[in-house]
DNA sequence: CTCGGATGTTAATCATCGCTAACAGACTCC
DNA sequence: GGAGTCTGTTAGCGATGATTAACATCCGAG
């Protein structure tokens, strides 16, 4: 175990470094305006580079989307439960803040994780949408107990549409400040989401 | 002017076709993914036909997008007004049913016009966003009359707020049925646009 | 040292794509 | 019946882009 992580710590600054500017450039010009070139030059190397860390860029693009759904996952499954089991406000209340908070730190994930899905091989495309699937579920589960009366299916499409709510963030960026920006959405979302 | 329109009824045709066919497939490939073959293909024409109707690719989208700003904006003109001008209740429930229909019956439209812009060249973007603008002001104008204390930057970002949430639609599609879904949209929206 | 792996570089390959050219059938109008 | 326009077709050109190959460099371990 002497000299693992001295030797592999590079390697991981690199990866992620890539991924970072491959989220902002696909977001921005969308996966297929993108070369691997744009990407490498964006890191500061050029090019062909970029195969000394992924496969190609499906791959990068798949690993992009893989670790969002999987970050949204964990984190709905978390707040969806511990804070407060007795009320189902306060677990709404926690998803809608975890939400939010995403989504203004990371508009360009955001943005990919909406748009790009269908650029991704089939298989891994499965297993994102199952991530998704779960993290909505989540949503469901908790809208479920506050309004025992809605079917399911109204549940889940008032879930997409307080997504889409919540993820317009990238396109109205910069009107207002960030604080004022959570405060209006989580307002916004509450009273959508109070009468189903 | 003896045989103007028998001259021209065809190639209208084929341009609302092309426009059509071309317009599922950016929203499922984006302007990126999508060739001048597979649009020609979806028509029944190959290829190079499509140069008869447009002068490119860039010409085609431009086109659509302008259109769908167009219809937005004469929308929204049309029915923040005309309606019942006392009450800005009911010029924002006019908007909203307005916007809620051509999201359910246009999909594809909307996802272009959501996702596209940046594919367009210098010019004809400029244009497209005025017209963006305008229907924006549209909704903010009658917001600012429900909501006489709230920033104007507050209304926008709350505008676009809820056109996200109106246009995620095509990605909650088939879930429920068009009626409910455009009633929960209803419901949702204006839940959500009652206090700011 | 020097060997080997990790990380880059440039040059070349191969496919795809937007677009143009050259040519052909159909229809209208004189 | 032939000229002209509209709408197609196929072949080809030039550019771009993803990926691979072949070749350097750096650096830690033995």
């Amino acid at each position: 175990m002497k000299t693992e992580r001295t030797a592999k710590s590079p390697t991981r600054n690199r990866r992620a470094e890539i991924l970072d500017a491959a989220a902002d450039l696909f977001a921005a010009r969308g996966f297929h305006g993108v070369s691997i070139e744009d990407i490498g030059a964006a890191v500061g190397v050029s090019g062909p580079a970029l195969y000394r860390h992924f496969s190609g860029k499906e791959a990068l693009l798949t690993e992009m989307l893989l670790d969002i759904s999987e970050r949204l996952r964990e984190q709905g499954a978390r707040l969806a439960t511990t804070s407060d089991p007795d009320t189902a406000e306060a677990a709404l209340d926690a998803l809608l803040s975890g939400h939010i908070e995403f989504a203004l730190n990371h508009p360009a994930l955001i943005r990919v994780h909406e748009r790009e899905l269908d650029n991704v091989p089939d298989q891994a495309r499965r297993a994102i949408r199952r991530l998704q699937r779960l993290y909505v579920e989540e949503w469901v589960t908790v809208l479920s107990e506050l309004h025992p009366a809605c079917p399911p299916a109204r549940l889940r499409a008032a879930t997409h549409a307080v997504f889409g709510l919540l993820n317009s963030t990238p396109r109205s960026a910069g009107e207002l400040a960030p604080e004022a920006m959570a405060d209006l959405l989580r307002t916004m979302a509450r009273a959508a989401l109070a009468r189903l």
